[in-house]
DNA sequence: TTTACTGCAAATCCTTTGCAGTCTG
DNA sequence: CAGACTGCAAAGGATTTGCAGTAAA
């Protein structure tokens, strides 16, 4: 667990919040996050949960894999390579993608002069099972 | 210049807000379009501004092309098939991408018992004019 | 006439920050 | 010890919204 804050120090908070992290098995908001820590340490500041969130994220630890409803939502990702998120907006399970940006894209881009520099791509879906609920409930 | 707003009202305001927008020939923030407008008209709201561009977005005529320090960049958009954009960081010229969510990207989730109900993909990066402009720079 | 649109200003609301104090390394 | 990290609370800051008035249709 020492890569979780990267280069960072860490404190009896962090490692609460590690510890709250590890138990998220779905993508999750930051307000989430610091339910379930203050659930066992009332003292800790959501802003900590912030921070610590923050320093995760620049660790590789953590992932920004969408938004729901104005917040951010976060998800463990420790695969290295680039890649993007899937996330369930019935349950917040995550599937991961490779970048789809290929070669006929870039050309494409090319063709019209410009180069890409950067790129965000998140998608929303239905995991396995929130997709027989919908199918059900229809 | 019928469909700028859709089925909504018009008026003197909206009218000359689209002209605003008509008048870009880049991607630009609700604060310079409200700005642009103000400077013929001080007495339209920002708030005013914001509500039309809602307008012509629900329309179809503007486009929600990327963000740029906390501000959305938009950006007209007439074309009608689903696609994306790319906005040059430096200048704020837009290209369009055809969307790269092919079979095998979808092929990819499924196989994760994923299905993709919607997506965003937003590409930064430099076009050809700024381009040669970094390359001179360095 | 109906009801959408406007201006103004206040409210939202997630996230960030300033500060003083504490603790890690 | 220096510099991070913490808690608290206030600040940020783009966007939204309530309201009363005006004007499209």
């Amino acid at each position: 667990m020492a890569s979780v804050y990267g280069e960072k120090r860490t404190s009896p908070q962090r490692e609460r919040i590690a510890a709250a992290v590890d138990g998220m098995s779905r993508a999750f908001t930051i307000e989430e996050l610091a339910r379930r820590v203050r659930a066992r340490d009332t003292g800790t500041a959501v802003a900590t949960v912030y921070r610590a969130v923050a320093a995760m994220e620049d660790s590789g630890y953590l992932a920004r894999v969408g938004e729901s409803g104005g917040h951010a939502l976060y998800a463990r990702c420790v695969v290295d390579d680039h890649h993007h998120h899937l996330v369930c907006t019935e349950c917040g399970a995550v599937a991961h993608a490779a970048c789809p940006l290929d070669a006929g894209v870039l050309a494409s881009v090319e063709r019209q002069g410009f180069v890409i520099t950067r790129h965000e791509i998140t998608m929303y879906g239905l995991c396995r099972t929130c997709r027989r609920g919908v199918a059900e409930a229809s």
